[in-house]
DNA sequence: CCTCGCATGTCACTCGGTGTCAATCTGCAT
DNA sequence: ATGCAGATTGACACCGAGTGACATGCGAGG
């Protein structure tokens, strides 16, 4: 299991055994799954093939993954609180441009580190319109915190002016040209350099008074 | 029925039989199901109910609509189509932010017209997850649409400039934030208006060189 | 009148997802 | 070690979306 966060080594975490026992079963699921997904295709795989393959019952995986297709998509969802924060983090008196910028560069850069597994993912997910359709909705869900962070940021009101939303879109969107231009290259552009160049374009409006 | 785009009125079409009876059906199901959702909520609400409502078999539903969404979502994907035609036929001489502007224009403006019953159709999408998924998926249709468009008309390779997918998603963009301004304002809010102060926001991204 | 083709209904089936309950395991106190 | 409380799991029944196969009915044209 190569795409999660863990926070430090293993020398002696504060993790109660069945904490690891919790994160060994999600382990071995989302193991046996990418194998069977990214081999068979989506649709061909079944829920009951991969949790055979990874010795669970059916029941069990939905105890760890609200659907199907939450087993792929998971993993993206603390990029979103990853935006977020790196926004709030950053100093108040930066252009939004070049807050948003570096924000977007947090799960860039995680894709970059381990680009191997995150390549196959991320294409597995662009070019299966079920799992695409989720991804969907997780970028939905960081433009609304993007919406809130930046509003909160510029002291404007989220349903007043329509500049946060649209900011917070615009970001989004680079993100997913981004990873689209990433996935056709088959991971050969560099996505920091292709995250830069999509900047510089919406950068006029996101700095425009 | 209200949402569906007659060309013209019913004095003497061309259309035969059979093709009166599948629209008559295709109304009656979208009629039965829009009712019953609007009023219980999407889930609350089987497939059995609607056709049972209709009078016509499940099977049936089925083959007018890929999906239960289907039939609430359908009537967003002519739109698509009207954008992309609205951007097209504008002059190639106009710059991309107002061209743009005015193919956004098309959906909102049929929205407009029938502000009763499109403002209970896109309020019931947007706060139903599975409608907002597969909105989400048509709005990434669209911006596909859109970015072909965009590069033909500008003699860019999509493939290589960043530029044609940045603004087909900033517009796209721009039309999500305003539905849902539109949307949380119950209709109070003028979506032409709104749409004019959106692309405001992301014209100067659009315009520079 | 007959038949060809198309839309529909019926039925059985797959699969994703959930509720329930009993069995099992972890942690903890005695 | 023992026993208890809470959390985790497996087994099983169940629901609803969606599909395949086949039979039937109905309209159009010879």
């Amino acid at each position: 299991m190569a795409l999660r966060y863990h926070a430090g080594v293993s020398s002696r975490p504060e993790v109660t055994m069945a904490e690891r026992k919790r994160r060994l079963v999600s382990d071995e699921l989302t193991e046996a799954a990418l194998q069977l997904l990214a081999g068979k295709g989506f649709d061909a795989v079944t829920v009951d093939e991969i949790v055979a393959a990874a010795g669970v019952s059916k029941r069990t995986f939905f105890r760890y993954f609200a659907s199907k297709e939450d087993v792929v998509v998971q993993f993206l969802a603390d990029l979103g609180a990853g935006i977020r924060d790196e926004l709030a983090a950053r100093p108040a008196d930066e252009p939004p441009s070049v807050a948003l910028r570096h924000a977007v560069l947090v799960p860039v850069a995680a894709c970059g580190e381990q680009s191997d597994r995150a390549l196959a993912v991320v294409q597995l997910i662009l070019r299966t319109p079920a799992l695409h359709a989720r991804f969907l909705e997780r970028q939905a869900q960081w433009r609304e915190e993007l919406t809130a962070e930046l509003a909160h940021r510029l002291g404007l009101d989220a349903d007043t002016d329509l500049y946060p939303r649209l900011a917070a879109g615009m970001a989004v969107t680079a993100f997913d040209a981004v990873l689209h231009r990433w996935s056709d290259s088959d991971g050969a552009d560099d996505a920091r350099a292709l995250t830069d160049r999509a900047f510089a374009v919406i950068a006029p409006a996101l700095d425009a008074v």
